[in-house]
RNA sequence: GCGCGCUUAGCUCAGUGGUAGAGCAUUACCUUCACACGGUAGGGGUCGCAGGUUCGAAACCUGCAGCGCGCACCA
């Protein structure tokens, strides 16, 4: 440290230690260094989308990943943080979509598959590396020798690995039903992709003629007599008034036209063309004799009357409350109506396309045209048919696809959807609040106090990575505990997973099936069977599945006949018997074979699409189907890999509560499943990032500042103290600029206390050298004190994830403390004496003191180094604190250094911490701080130095008056005797220390003087009021403790001597 | 509708039974040889409201209100 700057310059420290750190090795796990001395200690990264780009989420997330890593790393851990990046499905290929069909305006279908993906490699290459060097800007310390990527090789045979498995347990399966279909994206997504928004719209009541008996032809769709439960039957029968709801007062009778007529409520007219019937509940006195009638349904316009007669149904879902009580069935549009349409065997017709636009079933006016247009269009048909009663603004819930922000069209299709396993144990596993406190598991839920001290800390904690598997009872925790919460609902409540995407970027569903359209490939077919059944006795990843009439041909023909029987309920075998052998004989077309493959086999899909005319399912499977893998999937696994052993199951686990559904939970029930194991031990939810209005950081809305400018204009080490700062424990962040600002302010600070300290001792000599405690006055002991308290503080903070009170005792320590009063404190014994040379004693205080201040700094950049780990390492090398330790242990780097401890036992007696050395400095601060207050209050003139007289209420040292007259900045501060009095009206402050007297002969505003004492008796009196009151209660004596009652009646004492003498002083002060 | 969280100084937040706090902002003053990305001093709060428990409540209990967030098939 040659020249130093004046002030903190990030830009040319930040690359040159992030290139060091990395050349050195100093982030790579080495699972042979693990012992029972050195445990490990491992985080996995959530891997953000490959193309993405930094934002305040990430920078909030990585930084307290960090922070622990490097945390552990100084405790002596082996640290494992595994980086990585997501191939993020959707948005991945949106945006390459998007590219080509702006520059080459092309879709991806024109382009074809195989090309699209070859793009979007392309653009993977080109832009999956910019997240990652963002985290190093940030000053991540990620082992880069382990990055992973969801799609790369490794990865894709283990997600072939997992489907296989499920698939061969039976838990994926596929089915036709109804799935959150986004029209934009072409693709179904999960229940959890679907964001519910109210949305302003309109409620449109419309009437239907409810059609005599005599009309109805043959061709109208009976009712199932199933549909109503005889309890539900019986009940339409009570008479009106009876019921014990109340609803429904009167039943719907002919009006004077001779017709019944029913008003339907909707929001979606234009799903009138899909209506196959219309349900009202049997409860419903009103409504209860219509069930079995039948209504015309009034679109599409065009068509006979007598094809669109739907049936009055009867279902206890109809809310009869709701709307009019009358409920229009649109099975293929809507999840409710389709259950109905499943219990009632109503038929589907489809009148929406996958994009969203209507087809020809929904009728010459809609056809063609966009749901939302078409919407307009079917109230304009309504009205002219004269059908249309109400249009009321509405508003209500619509389901938003979360990636493409459209509504989510509910839509009947062919999906592959998964039962989650390990859902009990998963549900088991986390430590749910426990309210009674009486701990029926007996477990105790480790809470911050109860985790080790910090001297003990330095060992392993109870359950860290290296003592599993974990006791019985013990259990994962979150933090903050309320989030177990939520997770346990949605494993109650929990739904298949609907994995299958229609996309082309992503992990291809591994199973190939082929066509049974003619009599040929029926043939072809049982010959590949019998292929596969012999391949499969040999091959563990490999699983047919034959379906409908195949599914016949490797059984025994009686075990067929049964299924046969039991799939239609025939009543007799007799039939049964006749269906198996059409099926034998024609029954190709409705079967096929589903072969699911795994990534040993490949040579076996490879003869099936050759030799078989198979073909693989073209859907891709959801991205967190793979990244629910993540903790063990990077690891090596399925070996036993080395690092799989020693870091698995991981300690940590830092995520945003958002993916609590998408990726925490599936990766518990993952890591039951594949590693018989919870996957991480402690879970830390971050907040959610927003502006200074609170609203959550987002693009569309542009408040989202972007880290990489804020961290050239501030520095990283800025970005990252700032937004701890403001990140309290559970909330959501509010992110201001501000903070940044604070951040590089203190980083400024700090440098520029380290150089002071190698300004005043730039000869250099006294390096660290050994604190003499004989030599120690109170302003060294009380800054040691502050220190150790600091240290506690600092690592029962981190402990207990607690980052912004760990950062807001950093910043009190280092700048209120150290930096205001020690600093300041230490120039009396630092800085040129008046008389000119200085003597011997005064030079062993001094060196004294400069290791006092190393000892302080050097376990202060320690300290810092998780929260700022640029500007520490250049410190630490710059004052040479790396100098005399060891290699390993912060010789080399700071990133090595231990972790500072609180003093023992032996320290504080060695050095004479103790309370009277604390308690002169805090006085002798307090009375500073009194003694400016004169000067300033008496309005003097700040330029002058003035002359403080002190009377002493004991002993009191040279060296402290010395401290005393500077930080009062005073000319001279005169020791007086106790006999000594001022002179009358002498301004005064006073406190354990002594009298301190301002004599100003002729500077004095006394006005002012007396107004201030005035001001000051009466906040004094007021104080006394309030003990006073309180010791006067007579219940107040006896029932408190005694301790309690002694430190009432010793402040009481404390403010009336106070009060006697500040009324004191007022007498004597003379009249204006 | 159910669940969760929040409400303390202008702002962001600490504070789980015993003298209401911090940082920022603000006001005044200071360019004193580490730092103006600085220093010194000051002003500023019926702790959302109403009850209750207690000698004592910002904190514990009950109710209410406002804000936010999840979950839920109400057309």
């Amino acid at each position: 440290m040659i020249e130093i700057p004046k002030a903190y310059e990030p830009q040319s420290v930040e690359d040159k230690w992030y290139d060091f750190w990395v050349k050195q090795n100093c982030f790579t796990a080495d699972p042979a260094r693990v012992s029972e001395k050195r445990p490990a200690y491992s985080i996995v990264i959530p891997p953000p989308n490959v193309t993405g780009v930094l934002h305040m989420g990430h920078v909030l997330n990585n930084t307290i990943q960090d922070i622990l890593a490097r945390k552990a790393r100084m405790d002596g851990k082996e640290v494992l943080w595994l980086p990585g990046t997501d191939h993020a499905g959707i948005a991945t290929e949106g945006m390459v979509a998007k590219q080509i069909r702006k520059e080459e305006k092309k879709s991806k279908q024109d382009i074809g598959r195989e090309e699209f993906l070859k793009r979007v490699w392309t653009w993977k290459e080109k832009h999956g590396g910019i997240i990652i060097a963002q985290l190093k800007k940030l000053g991540c310390s990620c082992d880069w020798t382990r990055e992973r990527f969801t799609m790369e090789p490794d990865y894709v045979r283990n997600v072939q690995r997992v489907f296989v498995d499920l698939y061969k347990k039976g838990l994926i399966y596929r089915g036709k039903r109804m799935v959150n279909w986004c029209p934009a994206t072409l693709t179904a997504l999960s229940d959890e992709e679907v964001e519910m928004k109210p949305q302003k719209g309109f409620m449109y009541h419309f009437k239907v003629e409810v059609a005599k008996s005599a009309a109805l032809g043959s061709a109208t769709v009976p009712v199932a007599d199933s549909g109503i439960s005889p309890i539900s039957s019986s009940r339409t029968a009570i008479p009106v008034g009876e019921t014990s709801t109340g609803a429904g007062e009167t039943p719907a009778l002919p009006g004077p036209d001779g017709k019944i007529w029913l008003t339907i409520a909707t929001t979606r007219p234009e799903t009138i063309p899909g209506d196959t019937a219309v349900a009202v509940n049997p409860k419903d006195a009103r409504y209860a004799h219509l069930i079995g009638k039948h209504i015309v349904r009034p679109l599409p316009a065009e068509l006979p009357r007598e094809q669109k007669l739907i049936p009055i149904i009867g279902d206890e879902h109809v809310d009869f409350e709701f709307g009019t009580g009358v409920l229009k069935v649109t099975p293929a549009h809507d999840k409710a109506d389709f259950d109905i349409g499943t219990r009632h065997k109503l038929p589907l017709i489809e009148v929406i396309n996958a994009d969203g636009s209507m087809n020809d079933l929904a009728g010459a006016d809609l056809k063609g045209l966009d749901r939302f247009k078409a919407r307009k269009v079917a109230v304009e048909k309504l009205t002219e048919l004269g059908a249309l009663v109400e249009e009321k603004p509405y508003e209500n819930n619509v389901g938003f696809s979360q990636r493409a922000d459209v509504p989510i069209e509910p839509r009947l299709s062919e999906q592959w959807f998964l039962k989650y396993p390990a859902v009990e144990k998963s549900k088991a596993c986390v430590e749910q609040e426990d309210r009674t406190g009486l701990g029926g598991t007996g477990y105790q839920p480790v809470t911050v106090g109860n985790l080790p001290t910090v001297s003990e800390a330095s060992g392993r904690l109870p359950g860290a990575t290296g003592q599993w598997p974990v006791p019985p009872g013990q259990k994962m925790r979150f933090h903050p505990q309320r989030w177990a919460k939520v997770y346990d609902h949605w494993l109650t409540n929990i739904q298949d997973w609907c994995i299958s995407r229609q996309l082309w970027w992503g992990h291809q569903v591994p199973v190939w099936s082929c066509s049974c359209n003619s009599s040929e490939e029926f043939t072809k077919a049982k010959i590949a069977y019998d292929y596969l059944l012999v391949e499969q006795l040999e091959r563990a990843d490999l699983v047919v599945r034959p379906k409908g009439a195949l599914e016949f041909t490797g059984e025994s023909v009686s075990v067929s006949i049964r299924k046969i029987k039991e799939e239609l309920g025939f009543s007799s075998f007799e039939e049964a018997i006749k269906e198996h052998f059409r099926r034998q004989t024609e029954g190709y077309g409705s079967g096929s074979l589903q072969v699911c493959i795994g990534p040993d086999s490949l040579e076996v899909a490879e003869k099936l699409e050759k030799e078989f005319g198979f073909t693989q399912d073209p859907d891709v499977l959801d991205t967190w189907f793979s990244s629910w893998l993540w903790p063990f999937a990077t690891m090596g696994w399925p070996e036993q890999t080395e690092t799989l052993k020693a870091f698995y199951p991981t300690t940590d686990l830092v995520t945003a509560p958002e993916i609590i559904f998408f990726w925490v939970a599936r990766m518990i029930m993952a890591g039951y499943e594949y590693m018989g194991e919870l996957p991480f031990r402690d879970v830390y939810f971050t907040g959610i990032v927003r502006d200074k209005q609170g609203r959550k950081m987002s693009k569309s809305l542009g408040n989202s500042p972007d880290p990489l400018e804020l961290i050239a204009k501030y520095g990283a080490d800025a970005i990252r103290f700032g937004t701890m700062r403001s990140a309290p424990l559970g909330q959501d962040v509010m992110f201001d600029e501000k903070d940044v600002e604070l951040g590089r302010n203190f980083c400024n600070k700090l440098w520029n206390a380290c150089r002071f300290r190698q300004m005043v001792g730039s000869d250099g000599s006294q390096t660290e050298g050994e604190i003499n405690p004989t030599l120690l006055t109170s302003d060294d002991k009380w800054i040691l004190l502050r220190l150790d308290q600091a240290i506690r503080e600092v690592s029962d903070a981190l402990a207990g994830y607690n980052f912004s009170s760990a950062v807001q005792t950093l910043y009190r320590f280092f700048w209120s403390e150290y930096c205001d009063w020690y600093v300041e404190a230490s120039k009396a014994a630092m800085g040129n004496t008046e008389g000119g040379t200085r003597n011997a004693e005064q030079e062993k205080l001094k060196a004294n003191k400069l290791a006092v201040m190393d000892f302080v700094l050097g376990h202060t950049l320690r300290l810092f180094h998780p929260f700022l780990p640029f500007i520490t390492e250049e410190l630490w090398h710059g004052m040479g604190f790396n100098r005399e330790l060891p290699e390993d242990r912060g010789g080399k780097t700071i990133v090595f250094a231990t972790w500072p401890k609180p003093f023992s036992e032996e320290e504080r007696t060695y050095f004479g911490l103790d309370d009277a050395a604390d308690k002169i400095a805090s006085a002798k601060y307090e009375l500073v701080s009194l003694g400016r207050s004169l000067r300033r209050e008496l309005k003097l003139d700040p330029a002058k130095k003035l002359k403080f007289t002190l009377k002493p209420a004991g002993e009191l040292p040279a060296n402290e008056v010395e401290v005393l007259k500077l930080l009062l900045n005073a000319e001279a501060v005169e020791i007086v005797a106790q006999t000594w009095t001022p002179a009358k009206g002498t301004p005064s402050a006073s406190n354990s220390l002594g009298e301190l007297f301002l004599p100003t002969t002729g500077l004095i505003d006394f006005t002012a003087e007396r107004e201030r004492r005035a001001k000051e008796a009466e906040k004094i009196r007021a104080e006394v009021e309030k003990v006073r009151q309180k010791l006067t209660n007579p219940s107040f004596a006896q029932k408190v403790p005694a301790a309690v009652l002694a430190e009432h009646q010793q402040r009481l004492a404390g403010w009336e001597t106070k009060l006697r003498q500040v009324e004191l002083s007022l007498e004597n002060l003379p009249e204006a």
